[in-house]
DNA sequence: TATGAATGAGATTTCATTCAT
DNA sequence: GATGAATGAAATCTCATTCAT
């Protein structure tokens, strides 16, 4: 994480530094961003940038756990798991959704962002020191439901929560493939993604004979 | 792919370049793995190599071949999908399941290996003339299960596929991240994956009132 | 062309580089002359090289430029062809001659710079962006002369400055190689060339019968 | 030179060294052409290759040496310059331009082979040992000429055998880069050629006034 | 605080040449 | 006589990081 020192710069270039960050993290990664073109782009001195970061990791950090705050107010206005009841659970969580794609559509970059941490090393993940609490709603949704009995128990729950966040990755993906669809598709993708996850989640369903 | 000379070298020479290359890339991917440090630790010349190899990629394409020819090898034995009928769809699954997972613990590294293709563009993969025929035999037994009537049709085929990869990915995750429990649970997590795989694929699925 | 930076660089540091350059480019061409050598010659490091230059070609095309501005100078004070009348054009010639044999007498490693060109493929001198005009103001002499009806028109512009140029530099080795005649032999040679040009491009010359 | 083993192997095998090598060189000149190429297009190891050969040099040396070999059979049926007398001095060379414009034509490959040696440094071409006779002729010519008066002589020999050169070369190319003119244009360009040439060596030219 | 020049290790690739067999 | 595997130095270029000012 960034020196103290960098929180209180000019706003305007720390914004040139990291959006430059931003856009060059998202298409390489990690690895693949270069930071002498991040911060030629940026107009920021090699010398200003180390006198901010400890090194590229830090910046890439820094930029990662921006995205993972915007990506945590999607959530800043719903109300605490703790007040879900089984009758509203699976309502509750479409809803969710529904904020999430809507958001999703308009921030495409924070999206791509946070997904080029798959390429980093779970060691180096460690190192980023990133607060997976956006990657955690979900647990945290489930971790209730499991509390009300709506979702099972018969699975450990960070493999039920694996399960769900690429079940959500897939079908998250079939709505950005296709923007032209625009956002008349949301409610019924919002609508498909859930139906889904409650296949994968609920405790007991029930499959036709065949 | 590599020049026909590499064929006929000392076989412990060859396995040295291989198996080094192997572990590198594994680990750092195409992009991510250094051919320097791969020829030092297999203690080949740079000379050599490009004697043997076109370049790079020539190397990446020679292991992932090798590794996806293995990953074949499992499917070998079990029926075509063309044979298969409603009745014994899921118990087929079911087999190429503890097949593949059986294999998998055996050969996590190849397992590994080929997944470091995603990190590799498209452009690059259509050079690399690997056979993804390994990839995509769930598509072709989704494809299958379509026709019989026992997957559902509500949802494009490379949706469903990508949904059912994403689910066995983050399931097998579950198996090998406690390899301690050796294959005494191999059976119970392949009923377990299929179970989850007809949650998410069976056409009708009957959920409990809450 | 060198970044703004190199412009500002310490002068002496500058120089090593230039000189440097110089005399390799001048002894082996674009291709031929090894940037190892140069930097290692200069005395400064691949890294700081890439922090001025794009690439080799950048270097060259410095150096290139560089002579080609000298020479050009050379003619800086003549007045344009355009002026010229029937009467003075040989003379005028002769003139412009006397001015670059002394130049080139004093500068032979920029001459000999130039002349690398030569070697350099049409594309790349394309890229090099070079200002030709030092190399074609022989061409719009001869362009001149054709108005005037002082030079042949009966064979096409662009072969009668390639002959007139190679009888230059035929006659120019001949300076050249006979460096210990001094500027005292200037005149004579200078005069026994632009009697060679009146040979070659006149339009009506009688031979002698034998 | 070859080792003379080299002259006795399969003369199929032989000319497959010789024309791959002659191709690459005519492209690359010295420098440029990869050896390696040349031996795999040749399908000759390079063991063997350096049983024949000392190295690189030797090589091109020896493609060269035949080039200037076929060329000088150009002038062979021609008679010896002791024969020249004044008054058929001018056709004759006349004559041998006409052969030489001809084998030219029919021999581009042969030409362009020995034009790379304008590549290669003196220091190499000492080296070479190749036989400029090819390139004497012309002297021989001169010198003769000089003798019979019909050629200047207040210019040294090398001087005017430059000069004749350079002026042969720049008619040449001209010749050469309209091939779709054909052998059409052949006896024109000879006679405005060796007009050229009288231009430049008669002793006494008269210029019209102006 | 801030600069930006400078570094040097490391990247991939090419090539003439050697040498054990 | 002949092979071709192996070499290693050299090529151009990139990049995260340091440090004197």
């Amino acid at each position: 994480m960034p020196r103290p020192r960098f929180d209180t710069i000019d706003p305007e270039r720390r914004h040139r530094i990291l959006s430059s960050a931003a856009e060059s993290f998202r298409h390489g990664g990690l690895h693949g961003a270069s930071l002498n073109d991040i911060l030629a782009a940026a107009g920021i001195s090699k010398g200003a940038y180390y006198y901010y970061f400890d090194d590229k990791m830090d910046l890439y950090a820094t930029v990662i756990d921006e995205a993972v705050r915007r990506f945590e107010a999607v959530f800043a206005g719903r109300p605490p798991v703790e007040e879900l009841s089984a009758s509203d659970f699976w309502s509750s969580l479409e809803d969710n959704y529904r904020s999430l794609f809507s958001f999703s559509v308009d921030n495409a970059e924070v999206v791509e962002l946070v997904q080029t941490l798959s390429d980093v090393s779970p060691e180096e993940v460690e190192q980023l020191g990133v607060d997976a609490r956006c990657l955690s709603w979900l647990q945290r949704y489930l971790e209730r439901g499991q509390e009300l009995g709506v979702v099972r128990s018969d699975l450990p729950l960070n493999v039920l929560t694996r399960l769900a966040g690429s079940v959500d990755k897939s079908m998250g993906r079939w709505l950005f493939e296709n923007p032209e669809d625009g956002i008349g598709m949301l409610d019924e993708r919002t609508a498909q993604i859930v139906e889904m996850l409650r296949r994968v989640l609920e405790a007991h369903v029930q499959f036709p004979d065949h």
